[in-house]
DNA sequence: TTCGTATATACGGGCAAGTATATATATGGT
DNA sequence: ACCATATATATACTTGCCCGTATATACGAA
């Protein structure tokens, strides 16, 4: 997980939002987030696979959902990168965490752990 | 100063490089990082431009050099995140540091506070 | 004022990256 | 087996960004 590779891919809004969004709510599926950021669902999955690609995000499939979340091998910078941006910008995300409360039957997690 | 401005201008390993070396050393001027990252000064010139508009950094002249610093609004969310990426890669800016310290006749800096 | 050094910007070309549309794959329900 | 939903990928188009070259501006020294 080299510097440059991390910035690249929170240099785009699209990937921004969802980054911080799944951080933010532990785990995401790509149906939540077309509907938090009111984007084509290609849109969405094309930037979560780059994400993916990078090893900044990990998928989980749970029948016809994929769940998202941050990379457990993510490094610690990289981590600390995504809080303070969270924690210094907390008007970011405000239209899309109202979208995603709005969405009506989001799917049922099961339990991730044990 | 909007985090994805921000990681826009972060997202380039020209200007990545030369904004870590502007807040490790201080300030630098366009010969000092033109000599660090062994590139034209142009496109030293072109990227220090982008973060001075972005308002990254600011630049003061003195003689015949012109010093950047790191902008003294930069909100601290901006500067945790330049400080958790140099300390989290110790290694990234090496060569560039290296290259620094072989440059002789590096510009005498005035002091900058009475 | 003329020259040399330092820095900034303008211009045009080329390539990387983003977009929408269409289609493929996977899963669950009937 | 068939259909609906969820997700991924392929394709073609467009746009934005980075680059090198050339040129302009600023300052100091002679």
């Amino acid at each position: 997980m080299d510097a440059l590779a991390f910035f690249k891919c929170l240099a785009d809004d699209t990937r921004l939002r969802c980054l911080l969004l799944i951080q933010r709510e532990q785990e995401l599926c790509v149906c939540e987030l077309t509907q938090a950021l009111q984007e084509i669902q290609p849109k969405i999955s094309r930037h979560l696979a780059q994400l993916r690609q990078c090893k900044l995000v990990e998928d989980r499939r749970q029948g016809q959902w994929v769940f998202y979340r941050v990379h457990p091998a993510l490094p610690d910078w990289a981590r600390a990168v995504l809080r303070d941006t969270l924690e210094g910008n907390p008007d970011f995300l405000a239209p899309n965490l109202a979208l995603l409360q709005q969405m009506g039957e989001r799917p049922e997690r099961a339990q991730v752990c044990c």
